[in-house]
DNA sequence: GATCCATTTTGAACCGGTCCAAATCTAGAG
DNA sequence: CTCTAGATTTGGACCGGTTCAAAATGGATC
């Protein structure tokens, strides 16, 4: 009554809220808030009459408030790590693929901060304003995708696993990873198999990723029986280009070299360009990551693939275990690689080039 | 008094809150909101006071909690359409970096859902979930990175400047992008100059990006008394060996191939490999975007460089624009390429490598 | 010592939801 | 027709901040 004042007149501008479809529909604020998180406590007659009202007025529930209510967000948190590089797009892919069909889903982040100091791990330092941010929202869970540098405990009371990072011996954290030392046997046993023994190792600097290759690298050399050369290098194309230059002048240069990932393995191809060694009839190449790049025809570099769907799969199962039972002992996946053969070991042989 | 309840007791767990610096300090809660958001308005004593109590708790203001109450996030929502596109994380880096010059800062977020039905635009279609998110969040401004598929409105409200999408002629938003003619001019020139009349053009399927620059392309062949020759294709690496292998297979095959982008260019190296042409010699190829991998000697792909870096650095500026006068009209800001001229059209020149 | 004004501080309402104890409404049993 | 148990609905406190009108404080002035 009165000055009829309408029935929209909250509704100017901004969503409607809660409360307008309460009285729009005649019911308690409460009775909507209870339709749409738990619709069978409500009566048949309301709840239709609520989620009409909430429909036609265009009511979606805030987040924000929903979030700070309950003390947690609906969804999973993906921090990818480093953009740049397209397996950690692969990974997160997946991972939201897995959580969708599971009826949650995920949320990507990236908080990297580009790293001057040190030009080997140019990324993996973190923005804290965006990981406090994260920390107020409070995810149901945390998967972290790649290798972060600092990380003491960053994420207290917020469940997390690690995606594809450097294996970790402090925290009680859950992580998936690729199985280096399976990599290794899978690449020198492809060497030898075609008549390599002289095989050198391109990598190792760089943090425990690197050294974990290198280790598997040696291992695998010598439970056959072979001699390991290794050149200290790092991650990039420069690396093995340098790297492989120099060991391509030796007296008796090796006729396969192993890389610590694709790119640097890429230098390595074009190394043994410039020095005139063909490759693969003097000089076989292989490298670990299968990088998209790597089928390219004009690169066709044979690769350890990690399995990064794989990875982003049991990640996000590795989260539903732990929301299942909190109380679960942390768990460290290692997954099987496979090797992707290409025209840098064998000519012309084209296998599996599509998964 | 009483059972001698500890100053603590609410310590426990959780992050101290606004209420446990006022009673620690013996303030009311509103002058710790105060202390924290305007320090010149409170009184010197009380300012130190609150703010060394506040450091000894460990509080930290929540940010949810004060999102809800201001109806704003204190950031800049970075939206990147595709995590597998590197371009789309040079120009996000580059956004962060102008953003955090001039402090405010970006949280990135990708909400881009695989589209199974549409293979030539992969990416593109979003997720409502992480969008409805993102609106109550209501970042300060937002900035799309890359082309997003369904865009009516989605953020409406929110200040909106679109980075390297395509170009649209709806809305007011503003935007920044690579001049397309500029860059076919770039392009069309330096292969004249290198004396090819017969220049072929690949690309102009899958979307407003490709007919923009098919037109260009078209344009600038055209002003100079040339004769267009286009090949319809779309992006991948398949697309450009296949519309290559047929072009070199004409009577009179051209001299030159210009790509609609550098994976696209790729693809047309490996056909011309293939077909045993020689590679800049008998055919010059020219893409776009200047990805990474196009610097790889392997590859060493002339390409038009968008200026990602310069991409990001304007869509920041354009957001600062907006926030100081949100009632200036939507600028559309296009970018000057530059070409970087290698291997694929000009044998051993390797210039301006490294920017 | 009283008066006035500027500065500092406080209390309470609010943002948009959740949640729980209490109130109300069924309907079947006695 | 009353009683009671179970289902449904509601009011109000709360999450952790912000905000603003009003109250308290503190000088300076007369």
């Amino acid at each position: 009554m009165g000055s009829a004042v309408g029935d929209e007149s909250k509704t100017s501008g901004s969503r409607p809220t809660i409360r307008d479809v309460a009285a729009a529909a005649g019911v308690s604020k409460s009775l909507v808030s209870l339709a749409f998180k738990d619709p069978q406590r409500v009566g048949e007659k309301r709840r239709e009459l609520i989620l009409k009202t909430a429909q036609t007025l265009g009511y979606q529930p805030n987040f924000l408030a929903r979030s700070l209510a309950t003390e947690g967000s609906p969804f999973v948190g993906i921090l990818v790590v480093n953009l740049h590089n397209p397996i950690f797009a692969e990974i997160a892919d997946a991972v939201r693929v897995e959580l969708d069909a599971r009826g949650e889903y995920g949320l990507i982040t990236s908080a990297t901060v580009a790293n001057d100091q040190d030009p080997e791990q140019p990324y993996g330092r973190i923005d804290s304003r965006v990981i406090a941010m994260l920390q107020d929202l409070r995810p149901k869970a945390l998967i972290v995708v790649g290798t972060v540098i600092e990380h003491e405990g960053l994420f207290e009371g917020i469940p997390t696993v690690y995606a594809s990072a450097e294996p970790r011996s402090d925290s009680g954290y859950s992580s998936v990873r690729m199985d280096d030392t399976q990599g290794a046997d899978l690449v020198i046993d492809h060497l030898r198999e075609l008549g390599h023994e002289r095989i050198a190792f391109v990598g190792g600097l760089g943090g425990a990723v690197a050294k974990t290759r290198e280790v598997a690298y040696r291992k695998a050399m010598e439970s056959r029986g072979l001699t390991p050369i290794v050149r200290e290098a790092g991650f990039f194309e420069g690396d093995g280009y340098a790297a492989a230059t120099e060991l391509l002048a030796m007296a008796s240069p090796p006729t396969a070299i192993v890389s610590i990932n694709d790119v640097s393995a890429i230098g390595i191809l074009s190394a043994a360009d410039d020095a005139g060694v063909a490759v693969p009839d003097e000089l076989a190449v292989v490298g670990v990551d299968n990088i998209p790049l790597s089928a390219l025809k004009r690169i066709s570099l044979t690769s350890v693939d990690p399995q990064n769907k794989l990875i982003g799969q049991l990640s996000a199962q590795a989260v539903f275990d732990i929301l299942a039972d909190p109380d679960e002992p942390a768990k460290e996946h290692l997954i099987t690689p496979k090797l992707v053969i290409r025209d840098s070991t064998v000519r012309g042989d084209i296998v599996a080039d599509k998964s």
